[in-house]
DNA sequence: GCGGCGAATCAAGAAATCATCAACACCGGC
DNA sequence: GCCGGTGTTGATGATTTCTTGATTCGCCGC
């Protein structure tokens, strides 16, 4: 349960979104322009924010700049349909995910429950802790039941991500988003072999998973052993 | 833990950061305008000061060089994004060390967690010592396995700074900021050429690393043999 | 059980990053 | 003005890391 507030023009969606997560227990507040919401937001300091691109009275970039130089209340950018490009931007100006028009409420709310998850886990210090793995963000370095692992930038990076969203189903093209950082670039199967070579380094294979679960169709999900 | 005075305008930010901090164990004070925290700080002497620029009554600096006429205290600057020039200024009037907002509560914590961490060592001595290395602040003199080291100035910055962060990946651009201070200037191959030349006068090299561990992709990390 | 398709792995070329040498610029003291 | 010591920049070679292609493997539905 959390307090999330929603910055949506369209009122269908908004109604729609703010039932969704509202029958899925959140508390939930809403505005129909930028001004508003940010005003709004800064006074309720909810949560989470839901932030729907192409509003009428203010970029998405802009608003989030102006968010940040106050707040750091983790954001979820809504983008139209593939846009990739212009949600990776977001990302860089401070977004913490995003979500893909039309989207499914349950989507939402995972998301929604990710950056809790992560906004909260990273107030122990900065390390992550799954059965036996521990991630270090600050020293950029990581641990099998002790041992350290030698992980090159993309696989830290990789291994980094996916213990943030711990249990949660991560396609491929998300993590070409969010690790790699590039709209356009690369295939799926540079993810293939990264998460091969992570494998081999956590001393498992896919036919033996112990954390990297693959999702036949999916993606893949860390889990604990 | 510690005493933390937090002097900051926007009653939001305030109220986030002093509730991280007071959740990892400090004793918050707050603040809402530079003469009032100006006035508190002088009664109070906290532990360490995190001060925010764009303050409405006063300029960072003038209350930083007013502080500093009064008080010693390890001051920590929270500085709009990447306005590198304003904070290499505030270094340079006296501030400790800052942050970059937005920035996570964690990594305000990590660094006053330094602060300190330095401010106490320098009471003991103000000698840093990891493995066989020894730095010594005052006198500024190093050692390794007791065999004295024949550092240049920057040399000498360049090894505190990172005997300071020891165990963390700092990156040559928050080197360049913070050991050369300077806002824009140099690239960051100045960063390499000093590294590489401390790292013969460490005894070592990038392909036989003892202390300096060359993170690819990202920086380097001070860390025991 | 068979065919189709996504996934995993191996191998090799491409790209990015880094380390080091060497030459040059700068600064203050003499 | 000259000089030693320092810091910066350029060039180059080496290393590490990333991407792509080809092939095999394994899951899933029929």
């Amino acid at each position: 349960m959390a307090r999330v507030f929603i910055i949506e023009d369209d009122a269908e969606i908004r109604r729609l979104v703010a039932n969704g997560l509202a029958r899925a227990g959140h508390d939930v507040e809403t505005a129909a322009s930028a001004l508003d919401g940010l005003r709004q937001v800064v006074a309720d300091s909810p949560d989470v924010l839901v932030l729907d691109l192409g509003l009428p009275d203010m970029g998405g970039d802009e608003l989030l700049r102006m968010l940040r130089a106050v707040s750091q209340i983790p954001v979820i950018v809504a983008t139209a349909q593939d846009d990739d490009a212009s949600a990776i931007a977001l990302l860089d100006s401070g977004a913490d995910d995003y979500v893909v028009k039309p989207y499914a409420v349950e989507h939402l709310e995972a998301r929604i429950r990710a950056v809790l998850r992560r906004g909260h886990s990273s107030d122990a210090g900065g390390r992550l802790e799954i059965g036996g793995l521990s991630v270090d963000r600050a020293s950029r370095e990581a641990s099998v039941d002790g041992v350290a692992l030698e992980l090159t930038p993309k696989e830290f990076d990789l291994l980094l991500f996916l213990t943030e969203r711990a249990g949660e189903v991560v396609t491929k093209r998300e993590l070409l988003a969010q690790v790699w950082r590039e709209p356009y670039g690369g295939s799926e199967r540079t993810v293939d072999v990264h998460l091969s070579w992570l494998r081999k380094k956590l001393g498992e294979s896919a036919a033996e998973p112990r954390y990297l679960r693959t999702v036949h169709g999916v993606g893949v999900k860390l889990v604990e052993p």
